[in-house]
DNA sequence: TCAATGCGTTTGTCCGGACAATCGAACTAC
DNA sequence: GTAGTTCGATTGTCCGGACAAACGCATTGA
């Protein structure tokens, strides 16, 4: 009696364009993705082998399990020896990204609306040189905000630049976030180091947020590098956490 | 005139062991790792060329294309196209795992005390169940803990685990962290939901915490998935935020 | 009945090579 | 002098193959 046909990535019509520019394994991992997504490929099921499934495609083996490994690391995938790769079933959600407040409330369709308190230059404090890795007393970029949903206010932002690094337009900051500047500037945002913590409102963080003194804050310090180590912002912000609180996916590294 | 000599990884004692059952490229990365660690390669530096290190150490270009890739995932590196491969510079420590407060706290000296105060199997809450995957009212190992360093308390965790998943000794919970008891058990954690935010101590969370009511707490909501994407855990824990923030380092995913 | 063994399957590791894409710098032309 | 071009260097992608290691399962043995 033959094998039952049971490999899941049969019944997908995957075929990657040779002609394209786009690199083989991506095509590859995002058909892939698009399937575990859209619940054509199900939580647990195996995937077919490596082998069978580059012959299938007409590529080798090493593109094939380049794609699946980027899956394996997004923490779609699960691989075991002996075994197959399955779709790992849980509800999986991105892993936790150099997150923006603007766009964490714009996806959660909330409209944000930002107040440009503060837009000026400033000689940097030892905190913000420390963590800028400028001399103290140097310039610096610094701006405050007031972020706010539904009209509501919702945190308060401060932040410190280098200063030369960016041209912080006051009308582009209500208009948008901090890091999609950055990025259009074609700054290329690599890694950030977070501190979160919570503490008591003072009388003026009370007052601009709504807030009674003394009342729960969550608080975020930040600071972000691009990809060459260079420090290019930090923030030191405080949000209302009956409006706002950190939620993210985290991987273990293997 | 000949170029000077610029590739710092010649003038790194690296090789391979061969009969080593560890990986070659994992020898690999493990020493440049340390090499950056300890300060012989320092940020900014280019690496040589994959191929002559490959010729170097009498290995073939994809096993340090390997070891390579396997820093630039950590963050360590950063490849140039065109230009080459360097040592990211910046104080970058380790991007964010699965942290343990038991772990955090024992990293930072503090040898942590642990007081269970509930350790029982009780019927699922629609929140635990919803969390935990099992049906509303089914039978989960609950556990209550008070965390303490330097004798003062710094935590309250309520923990909820799918029955039957792992055999909680009281005394053990009092002598390390549940995360180490689960690794220990054979299970390997894959990945966690977090949910942090901030609220006011209730009259007996002030009480437990000895903080006073109405005092700002840390609140954070985990709930851990191991490999298969079975959920293992879920946490509901407070933290008093005088002594203790969440630190941690991201980087983007590309 | 239960433990030890053997075997097939599948992923893990590694090799050696080929060509393309991109970057930076030197060079050339205007 | 400046802008455009060419060229060398380096990483990115892809191939085809080989063997090792681990797992699950059936078989065998006590």
């Amino acid at each position: 009696m033959p094998k039952p046909e049971v490999d899941p990535t049969a019944q997908l019509e995957l075929r990657v364009d040779r002609s394209s520019p786009v690199p083989l394994y991506f095509q590859l991992s995002q058909q892939l993705e698009a399937a575990i997504e859209h619940g054509s490929l199900t939580p647990g099921s195996l995937l077919g082998n490596e082998i069978e499934l580059a012959a299938r495609l007409g590529l080798s083996r090493p593109t094939v399990r380049q794609a699946i490994q980027s899956l394996v690391d997004k923490g779609l995938l699960v691989r075991r020896r002996g075994v197959g790769t399955q779709v790992v079933h849980s509800q999986v959600k991105r892993p936790l990204e150099l997150s923006s407040l603007y766009d964490d409330l714009e996806a959660a369709g909330q409209r944000p609306a930002t107040t440009v308190l503060v837009n000026t230059v400033v000689p940097a404090t030892a905190e913000v040189a420390a963590a800028l890795g400028v001399a103290e007393g140097s310039d610096v970029q610094r701006v405050e905000r007031l972020r706010l949903a539904h009209g509501e206010p919702m945190a308060y932002l401060c932040n410190h630049l280098p200063s030369g690094l960016l041209d912080l337009d006051t009308a582009q900051l209500e208009a948008t976030g901090l890091y999609r500047l950055m990025r259009a500037a074609g700054i290329t945002l690599h890694s950030a180091r977070q501190s979160i913590g919570a503490r008591a409102a003072t009388a003026d963080e009370a007052e601009r947020l709504a807030e009674a003194e003394g009342a729960p804050l969550l608080t975020m310090q930040r600071t972000t590098f691009d990809d060459t180590g260079r420090a290019v912002e930090f923030g030191d912000h405080i949000y209302r956490p009956t409006r706002y609180s950190f939620e993210f996916q985290l991987l273990v590294r293997s």
